[in-house]
DNA sequence: ACGTTTCTGTACGCCACCGTCTACAACGGA
DNA sequence: TCCGTTGTAGACGGTGGCGTACAGAAACGT
């Protein structure tokens, strides 16, 4: 059948990708993800040297997707308090992204998780604190703030697990960035 | 060998409590648990319906022992800045608790797991909502103050997880009770 | 003393997943 | 045309967890 194979190493990659996506990354293994693609897992290990390559393969696009997403999103604003509150807003519509970066903060425990969610974790906070430099708060201050206002975008995805997170988006938003200085 | 049996059911609640503390409510399985302990899995069996009940033991023992701590050290304090002061420092030292509340959140997709951090978090919300009340906050902005808060302090124990949170936990915790309006 | 009740150990079948092996299907080049 | 390469299916053994079966040991009541 070959030459024009039926999977290839992007078909799995993507598909473990929504398996990371709506189940963490503890779901993403081989058996479950060869199903869902209608796959045998001989195809799978013709392509993939473990489970450990497909996670990996599967981060990988998360990174990539999340990194692109930001700079574009982010590259454009200028004005400090305008990105923070771009930030702030879109951290709090485009929920899943918090709840997979929340996921996969606490898997850190595995290997293959924790270096990708490191290096993103910080590329966040250093683009929070940018921001909050900019707006001329002292540089531990900036920091601080950066740490907080991310840690509340994590740990409000952690509300939402138990419906326990505030329903009035637009006023809670406000409030957060009044509580960090930065005008509505 | 009854009368004096080598297992209680206490015994086997703690072991669960001890593992759920250090790995998770998934690390919470029989075989795993019997090994620690030093018992058979019949021994289990005769005290415990199932692994489910185990994990409910367990989570009883967590739930139980976060309330009476939580009321015994804030019962005592009228003062609503001091009771946040004291919160705030408490969390931020006793980082242990936060890691397991945070954990409990994001796998509370296990039905037996939800009820009870969902009880336990509704419950720390409503502690911190009302000292910001008591402190004269409207009551839209005490709730979202809480919310901010208690979500600050789970994403917390998440950046812990990768050595991104601030090392200045004094000035750190200046800062978040400053922006929140309370003197330090 | 001896049977009954209470507890524990060992062994078993079951499922889900990992990773491997063998056979085989399809296409491309000689 | 037919052979080698590339990709796939399906079966297999290994591991680790769940829950059950059965047999036996220790205290107790009589």
């Amino acid at each position: 059948m070959p030459r024009t194979a039926r999977f290839s190493r992007d078909d799995w990659a993507e598909a473990a990708f929504l398996v990371l996506c709506d189940s963490g990354p503890a779901a993403v293994a081989v058996e479950p993800v060869a199903a869902r693609l209608g796959a045998s897992k001989s195809s799978f290990y013709w392509l993939f040297e473990n489970r450990q390559s497909l996670l990996e393969a599967a981060l990988e696009r998360w990174e990539q997707h999340q990194t692109a997403a930001v700079h574009a999103a982010l590259s454009a604003v200028t004005d400090p308090a305008e990105r923070l509150r771009m930030l702030v807003r879109h951290a709090h519509t485009a929920t899943q992204g918090a709840d997979l970066a929340l996921r996969l903060l606490t898997e850190s425990a595995d290997p293959v998780v924790r270096p990708v969610v490191e290096r993103v974790t910080r590329r966040r906070l250093a683009i929070i604190e940018a921001a909050f430099a900019e707006l001329g708060r002292p540089a531990d201050q900036a920091r601080h703030f950066a740490s907080m206002t991310y840690a509340a975008y994590l740990g409000l995805a952690a509300l939402r697990r138990v419906d326990a997170a505030p329903a009035d988006h637009e006023e809670y938003i406000a409030d957060l960035l009044a509580a960090f200085g930065v005008a509505p």
